[in-house]
DNA sequence: TCTCAGTCGTTATAATATAACTAAAGGCGA
DNA sequence: TCGCCTTTAGTTATATTATAACGACTGAGA
């Protein structure tokens, strides 16, 4: 058993986060995309929290566990984990979250990426949603001035049910 | 008649924009906003635009007429006109459009500000849309999870019905 | 083994936005 | 009109978010 002397630090995720971490290396691997240690981090540290966080909040933190990160570092794996979209950029907060239906329904891994956003300004929490009815009426209005869309950004800022007691 | 030497630029605006600037001088005057000159060329500014404009280049074309223009001066502006409903943020593109609705419909400054933005990748325009059927559907999506919102962005990235000719 | 695509390290800088403090201007009641 | 107070604007500095550019390393396949 090795004891502590200049040991890395240690992975510093949850079970629960472990478990998403797992799921997204199957996910990679099955696309034949990879989950490097640098992207498996920053993935981690977005998963870990529960409010979406910034590019420099993640930096700050992956500092820690590589001592030489710097700005791209941060923003290539961003890059690349929305581009699996495994993870979502709230615009209007300049922050990510990890896509909740990529990871953690059980329904496999198959679902559209056309998710809504709710932002609680009470507590800061973003929950995603996937509502048809909203992905229905944005198409169907897009149509019917002849655009054709590809790709939408729905993000609702109010108060959650939790901050509505308050 | 004054002679040219050290006369101040001439008001860059076209007729239509100045139209439109009779009207937001005279929407300001009822609601006992001020709608003082910088705020009056920058809205001009982002009104001539047939897309929308980031801050640093309403600064650039601002300093043609106000030389110490600064950041804050075009900030300051910018949140004021926000504040009035008489231009919209678009998040994706961290620029702004003037608001169809306040300045260009002829049913009165009631209208809601229940707006969504398509936004052409084939040439960057973005035209404002009120669709019920969207708003109805993100209310309605809210409510059925507790959430009570407040206010909402929609963009829809893809392309407009010119560029799909080409 | 060679090569190529993809990834990462590193430095510098671009682009967007705000803080903080001072001064001027405008509205308004006495 | 005067003085007061609120709003607006000038000015400097800095915070925050994001990307450019270039070289080196790595791993997979020809």
């Amino acid at each position: 058993m090795l004891t502590s002397t200049a040991t890395a630090v240690q992975d510093p995720f949850s079970p629960d986060t472990l478990a998403l971490l797992d799921r997204a290396a199957a996910f990679c691997t099955a696309r034949t995309s990879r989950l490097t240690e640098t992207r498996r981090l920053v993935l981690g540290l977005i998963l870990q929290s529960s409010k979406p966080v910034g590019a420099y909040d993640i930096l700050d933190h992956l500092r820690q566990y590589q001592r030489n990160a710097a700005p791209p570092t941060v923003y290539r794996a961003i890059d690349f984990l929305l581009s699996q979209g495994l993870i979502h950029r709230i615009e209007r907060m300049s922050a990510f979250i990890g896509c909740a239906h990529r990871l953690e329904c059980h329904h496999g891994h198959g679902c559209g990426h056309r998710a809504q956003f709710l932002i609680c300004s009470g507590c800061g929490a973003v929950s995603e949603v996937e509502d048809s009815e909203i992905t229905h009426a944005i198409a169907d209005a897009a149509r019917k001035i002849g655009f054709k869309p590809h790709q939408s950004t729905v993000e609702i800022e109010g108060l959650c049910a939790a901050c509505q007691q308050g």
